[in-house]
DNA sequence: ACTCCATCGGGAACCGGTTCCAGGTCTCAC
DNA sequence: GTGAGACCTGGAACCGGTTCCCGATGGAGT
């Protein structure tokens, strides 16, 4: 492995020369540049980015911390971090938070210290305010989405709004026997998002007058999951729902796929629509509200690096919404039995 | 930020003896050791891994090349390789390598190669003889998963045979209308995956005197992919096949759905079995060859760490086969009118 | 009493870059 | 002719640890 002193003494300057030849910062005559390129080239020279950062104080690499890989949300936005951040030439180092609070306090306390990383982009981890406070002790920027975070930049839907939104395209369908299918109220991890959903479509069906008794179930935040609440819920055809607002696709899917093995008509008789928009739900003819988690990601890593970048710069804004497409496909009609 | 330096002074100590203390290596009483680690939790004080990167050589950090985030397997892949590392203290640098031969060319010739990480993992990415010199010439450790690379251990399901014991249970069962709905066969990216499983499928044919005509399909290795297959090759009742062996259990799982939409029971009519262990598999009743992708990951780490650590070990077995197992659930049954 | 060895601690040389500073040249304007 | 300023280069300090080498101490063995 040669060093840039080899590739100085074959290009016959100094170290700081070659450096500045090969960095492009500072002054370097073109013929000299050359000579140093060349001489590079020739000995298959790559910085190491360990002594550059030891010196520069800057690591190029953005930790990111997210709790799960393979769920499509989840995998999306994190695909759209890393190609931001390839194409930005940053490395990006991810760490997955389990529900292990020790595997937690290792990865905040430990892996994220070091120098290792220049920022932290959090997903869906609602990060307390001592974590909060030791990143930004060490002043690394920090980007959270998919929830807010008090005194950090952030950026996500607005769960409750999507939820009202949901909730209000069934009832203007004329259904009022309409259930919810969601996260745990109570889970840790994602922020609030799974009672921020709720409460929007709580608040719909105040709103419209609509009083159900039997309004939630909870499930797994996946086809399975929504499967087995749609088993369980759709048995009975004197007390099932006309719709159901899942809290994500993949539920409304798996509630989609037990009705179908019911013999449950969609939407004649039963109205399904879900968030996120899922690569499947146009193959189910899934109503949805779709988000871009990829282009989440990549924005993300915009604020990040405008920040890493000009450091003057002022944090961004405290809480970004973005936007989402109510696409109404075949899962949603009016209900049926027009009278009540 | 406080620095080695503080801590020694804190502590009383040089410089020298505050870093053995800390680290563990080398002669320390403990009554010093146990000054140094209150002035360190006193500072606040944790390494600098750059710093220490630098004059050990080694960063404890592996980069991990991968051709998609968002597919079941390659999720799961990277949950077990995230999993085993952290465990083991090292981190996780993500590399998601498109189709983009430039972007490859970068990731091979920038990034891996900055004495940023100790060793590579290559998910499912038939690597050139060049790239496999370019790191090993390096001195990383290399593990590849997901198919046999020339020159460096590497780990996989035996693709051939898989596809010969699904098709033989579809044989034994009384099917002689199989056909094999794969990937495709000249994808780069994959290994030789899709065409090692198109030969297993072809040699137990051929074995068993089979004769099809009209015999695969390609599709994207997706659960939109196998249902559009579906819909395309099971309508014509005279000419569908009886039985369908799908390159992975999304593809198999998309076929049963456009099967339950075409009112075609399976496994009455139509008898399929993918490969994977998807978790969605079991709730389709799908017939599958499961394997542990998850476990795949934490073996790699394994094999990895391994030679990390004790830099004397040979290099492990060059190519590792791993189990697989036939789970047969409803998706497979005999041919109904078995003469034929 | 003397050697030997294990234990303990400090000084200083690194690891491989970046950057500050100083010195020198050359051009241009006054 | 002189000063200002841009351009080019080398020397040396520095980033923050690790580790080699050496000296000191003290208990055990003979």
């Amino acid at each position: 492995m040669s060093i840039l002193a080899d590739v100085a003494r074959i290009a016959g300057v100094s170290k700081s020369t070659a450096s500045r030849a090969l960095s492009g910062r500072g002054y370097v005559s073109d013929g000299t540049r050359r000579r140093v390129e060349d001489a590079a080239t020739e000995l298959g020279y790559v910085v190491s980015s360990t002594a550059a950062s030891l010196v520069t104080g800057r690591t190029r690499n953005v930790g990111v911390v997210i709790p799960y890989i393979n769920r499509w949300y989840f995998a999306e936005v994190l695909e759209g971090i890393e190609s931001a951040l390839i194409r930005a030439g940053y490395d990006l180092t991810l760490y997955r938070l389990s529900t292990d609070r020790d595997l937690r306090r290792r990865v905040f306390d430990y892996f994220l210290v070091r120098k290792r990383v220049d920022a932290v982009i959090s997903v869906a981890i609602d990060l307390s305010p001592h974590e909060v406070q030791m990143l930004q002790a060490l002043g690394k920027p920090l980007v959270g989405i998919g929830g807010r975070i008090d005194g950090i930049p952030s950026l996500s839907i607005d769960d409750v709004e999507i939820a009202r939104l949901a909730t209000e395209h069934l009832l203007s369908l004329g259904h009022r026997r309409i259930m919810h299918v969601g996260g745990d109220q109570n889970e840790q991890m994602d922020f609030r998002v799974h009672s921020q959903r709720y409460t929007g479509f709580s608040q719909a069906l105040r709103d419209a007058g609509v009083i159900v008794d039997d309004d939630f179930r909870q499930a797994d935040f996946s086809i399975e999951g929504g499967y087995a609440i749609g088993l369980a819920v759709l048995g009975d055809p004197r007390t099932r729902p006309t719709a159901i607002f899942a809290g994500c696709d993949e539920i409304a899917i798996g509630i989609t796929v037990a009705a179908r093995q019911l013999g449950i008509n969609i939407p004649g008789e039963l109205s399904v629509i879900g968030v996120d928009g899922h690569p499947l739900a146009e193959m189910f003819g899934l109503t949805t509200l779709a988000q871009q988690p990829g282009a989440q990601g990549a924005r993300a890593v915009e604020l990040l690096l405008n920040q890493l970048e000009h450091a003057d710069a002022a944090p961004p804004d405290e809480h970004l919404l973005l936007p989402t497409a109510l696409t109404v496909r075949s899962s949603t009609a009016a209900r049926r039995d027009a009278a009540v």
